[in-house]
DNA sequence: TATTATACCTAGAAATTCTATGTAAATACT
DNA sequence: AGTATTTACATAGAATTTCTAGGTATAATA
């Protein structure tokens, strides 16, 4: 039903390391960046971000740094760790896997091999 | 963590609509063909393809009809639909577009278009 | 002044997958 | 002959992730 939901499941988390891997980002940025970048595919709500930065937090793959504007906003930037860089590493692979196999499936040989 | 558990999640009814469009299967027999054309990769838990088969037919994207065989063991035979063809026919674009979208954040261009 | 954009957050509902368990018969093994 | 494995179906409950909907607050714009 709601496919893009659900492929989302899995893949978010690889992706928002991605991004911090190139540059920190806060939350709202990153919304924006997804966005643009996946040409409006990629709309994160912000009860699947915040929740998911959290996570990812807890987990020890980021970290979150407050910093205030001259506005006397404030921003978390959040940046990828030596352990988050390693968690992608993997994540990558395992995506390059799921894709082999999917690839496999939806596209099966004639028959023999 | 689970990475392929939740790769799964969106696409599992995709790949079950995609190999019984290619001819009728019963549940234990779609289980070794997702091993077996995956090379090893879909392992398909009990848990998870049952409630899946019933899902996509209380939808009607799939019709279960019950054979007997000689040993009078029963078997329970899937069938894609007419619905169930139109509605992989979408999935497979939104795949595509899926894909498309994260190739855009794995591999962005560099910094103008 | 009112609306939109910026910027963070959470609670609870919804959906999907897995673990664990159950039933039952056929086949293979020792 | 007795035991283990494979075949073949099924479900309950835990775990996880996403979304909806709501909240707070300031800055910029119309």
């Amino acid at each position: 039903m709601t496919s893009r939901r659900d492929l989302l499941k899995g893949s978010s988390d690889s992706l928002l390391l991605c991004l911090l891997e190139e540059q920190p980002m806060y939350g709202y940025q990153i919304v924006k960046e997804l966005d643009a970048r996946s040409e409006g595919y990629f709309k994160f709500k912000e009860g699947t971000l915040y929740p998911a930065l959290h996570r990812l937090e807890r987990s020890g793959l980021i970290t979150g740094k407050w910093q205030t504007l001259s506005n006397k906003r404030q921003r978390r930037y959040y940046y990828i760790t030596t352990k988050g860089q390693t968690k992608l590493s993997m994540e990558r692979t395992h995506w390059q896997d799921f894709l082999k196999a999917v690839k496999l499936i939806l596209q099966p040989k004639p028959s023999n091999l």
